[in-house]
DNA sequence: TGTACATCAGTGAACGCGCGTTCACTGATGTAC
DNA sequence: TGTACATCAGTGAACGCGCGTTCACTGATGTAC
């Protein structure tokens, strides 16, 4: 039963899409071989036509999650991006959501590449974030000092996401109807959105 | 081979630590019952004369790792804190590190039993924050903004640990050698220790 | 205090099961003539 | 354009392996007398 090459290509992003959400959902270790593609419409069999193990195919969905997730919250405004993060939506539906929060403790203890495919997501987010963040800023800031203002931004948008996937990563890990799964949610969205305005801090 | 019932239960409280310290390097899936008891120094016949279920032993190690965790950091400077928490050594070293970076995201999977004792872990370490931070701050409030102050002490302390928590999960996804992976410490770092002293903020 | 017996922590083989991966096979696609 | 053949995406059975859990057994401990 051989397919059209371009049908070929299409099943292959398939195959990936379909486990970027389901390994959200489940962790890398909760999704076997046969599960996924299963879950894409196919048997297991056929797998190894696409990907060289299943780890080759972590590292794929990974990078796949961070591309939909830079794709979703394009043009959106920050404070609506962090309300919209810290939700109990999101953090009800990992499936969707954000990689990081759903899988970075699972890709730390994965081989090299899925780790690389981490890091590059992460990258290609700080970067989308500094120059967004660095064009807000830009009216207050003058050429000049654009390369410390940039090393400035690229910190302080490490240091809210760390806040952010934390809030979703604790949340998650309290029982489904606690109040304290809320309470961390609150409490980190308010923080958060305080610091949205706050002064500058002296390091 | 019976054995004293004190050492049973020495024994069953060494499984325990021992969990604790392997379930936080490699994930609940990544260690097996016979791998627990064997680095105990036991067969794996015996684990179910302790305990009901591998579920049960893993609400059990947590509960461990989060009183190991309370007993380490008493009546040390919050400053000091941070630093040791955001180091290369303990992002290095899960094994003996924070039970809450190390397997919120695995326990958000398991079930409910494990998920309770992350909650209970997490609401003991807040109450405990709470109380120390509420004292250091008793020199400018009075009595009469006592239950205020708490709730704003108790919304901080979630704020500060979805941080830390956040910046070493992220940290750890990166491949070993990543220079992102120390950027991300030293970005949140210096975050968290500019809010230590950082003015109040208007949410 | 000494003896007979029940208890039960720990042993190691065995259970069914699902995992990641391999393989011989199928048959429509794509290519060479 | 039509025909013959090689390619290779997808199938489904099979592989060895490690998992969580169960079980008959052992023998020192703890207890009853």
């Amino acid at each position: 039963m051989k397919v059209t090459k371009a049908q070929a290509q299409a099943n292959r992003a398939r195959i990936v899409e379909t486990a970027a959400t389901l390994f959200r959902e489940r962790g890398y270790d909760g999704v076997g071989v046969a599960d996924l593609m299963a879950a894409a419409g196919f048997t297991h069999g056929g797998f190894y036509k696409h990907f060289g193990s299943k780890a080759d195919l972590m590292a794929e969905a990974a990078a796949c999650g961070f591309s939909e997730s830079a794709a979703g919250s394009e043009g959106i405004d920050i404070a609506a991006f962090i309300k919209q993060y810290l939700s109990r939506e999101h953090r009800d539906t990992p499936g969707t959501g954000c990689t990081m929060a759903a899988l970075s403790v699972d890709a730390g203890r994965q081989p090299e590449q899925v780790k690389q495919a981490f890091a590059d997501g992460i990258e290609r987010l700080l970067t989308s974030m500094v120059s967004k963040h660095g064009a807000a800023n830009a009216t207050n800031a003058t050429n000049a000092t654009s390369a410390a203002a940039k090393r400035e931004a690229r910190a302080r948008s490490i240091d809210a996401i760390a806040q952010l996937v934390g809030a979703v990563v604790l949340s998650r890990a309290c029982p489904d109807d606690s109040p304290l799964a809320d309470e961390i949610l609150q409490a980190c969205e308010s923080g958060a959105l305080s610091r949205l305005s706050a002064p500058k801090k002296k390091p």
